[in-house]
Formats: structure tokens, sequence, C-alpha cells
DNA sequence: GCTTGTTGCTACGATAAGTGTAGCAAAGGA
DNA sequence: TCCTTTGCTACACTTATCGTAGCAACAAGC
């Protein structure tokens, strides 16, 4: 079993509503949480190595962002170390994951 | 035709690699840029309204964004006013938008 | 002309978020 | 024991965002 911590808090910054989905947007529209997300994509990280992934992003906010999506249920600390998807991150990250051939359309323009 | 702003810019803040993916992966990452793709996905909104539709952000930030996600060839100011999404910003808000269903089973767990 | 109301957009001080460097305690291997 | 790696934190600094106010340009009504 994967170490847990806190349920999801729902009142965030800038999301007065409530709804789900400005919840997750203004979640996922913090620095470094798409990315960290990207990066875990296939196979688990540990913080060092995430750090490493993320152009050595400084740590302070990448364990501010891992501790939120830890909260959303999206990453995990596995037991022997090391950051992965949950399955439920793991369904979020292949939402977003036609966004990588988009991008590199984008580029073409 | 739309009134017109310069290319988009690769260098940007923290994606060093200047890979694709990373770019917009950061362009996207900032506060409120996925909230106005969101918002515009069904119509053109005034500045104004934008505003209002994202509780009442700042305008500073939200004019910075526009200009970034003009830069990027997504939005785009019609020349009656107002700002709308392009083409390649409505195929990019398509990309997404599958998050509205995720959130919904998201907020259930 | 002169208001009245809208548009997109900006200035600016205050606050919050992110950066960069350094370093901690705990756990594991040689 | 020593060395390395783990997740994680402290702290001073810079950047980003907030909140309020207000600008010039344009149009409609009078």
């Amino acid at each position: 079993m994967a170490k847990q911590v806190g349920p999801a808090r729902q009142g965030v910054r800038g999301s007065r509503t409530g709804r789900p989905v400005m919840v997750l947007l203004d979640l996922l529209g913090r620095r470094w949480a798409l990315r960290i997300l990207w990066e875990l994509r296939d196979a688990p990280l540990t913080s060092r190595a995430l750090r490493t992934a993320c152009d050595e992003a400084s740590p302070t906010v990448l364990q501010a962002r891992l501790t939120e999506l830890r909260e959303a249920g999206f990453v995990e600390l596995g037991d022997g170390g090391g950051y992965g998807l949950t399955a439920l991150g793991r369904e979020l990250c292949e939402t977003f994951m036609p966004l990588h051939r988009f991008a590199e359309r984008w580029r073409k323009s």
C-alpha cells in the first residue's frame, strides 16, 4: 500500500464557484503541475529524478505541487520511494495526452 | 480579418529544452491560461465579459495571458472587438475537453 | 457640440508564488 | 564506519499575480 495523505481541499485559489472543472483547471494551472504529470506518464520517478526531468525546477515548488497532486489523488509516493501516478492520475494523464500530438503540429504554424 | 500580433516566442519560462510539448505545458501552466481557453470554448467574449467569467480575475494577468495566447495563435481579437478562439485554439480546446467529464468523476472520489 | 457607456488596455503598490542554494534526518550499501 | 541516495525543508531573493483605479478610443443618444 502506498503512503496516504489527506483529502483534496476544494476551495482553492481562484475557483470560487467550486465547480469541479474550475478546481481542476486551477490545480493544473499552477507552475510545474502539468509537467509533473507529464514526466510521470510512463514510469515512477524519485524526487531527484523528477527534479532533473523538470529542468532542475526548484524543489520547493515541486514538493508543493507533489503534495497538492497527492491530495488530489493523482500522484502517490510508493513504499520503496519514488513518485508515480495513481490509477486516477494515469486516467487524467491520458486525458490530455493528445496534447503531445497537438504541440507538434502547433510548432509548424 | 482579425487583428494580428507577433509570432510565438519559443524560449519561454522553464522550458529550456524548447520541445513543443514543454513549451505548451509551460504556456498552459500559467494562471488563468487554461481557464481563458475554457471560457472562450463556445463563443467569443469581450475583455470585460471574460473577466467576469474568470471570477473577476485581475485584468493585469488576463491581459498578459491574452497576449501570450494570441502570440501562440490560440486566441484572436475580432475586428468588432471581443476575444475568440482561432481554429488552432478551438482544436487545442477540444484536446482537453474530456477534462470536464473527468473532473466530474474526480469529485466523487 | 456634449454627455453616457462601452471597448481594450495600463499603472502601481501590496501580496502571494516561485527560484536557487544549501542543507537536514533517515535509510541502505560497501 | 563512511559514502550515497532518499524525501523534504529553510531562507533570502526575484518574479508573478492581485486589486483598485483609471486612461484613450469609439459609438449612440441627445
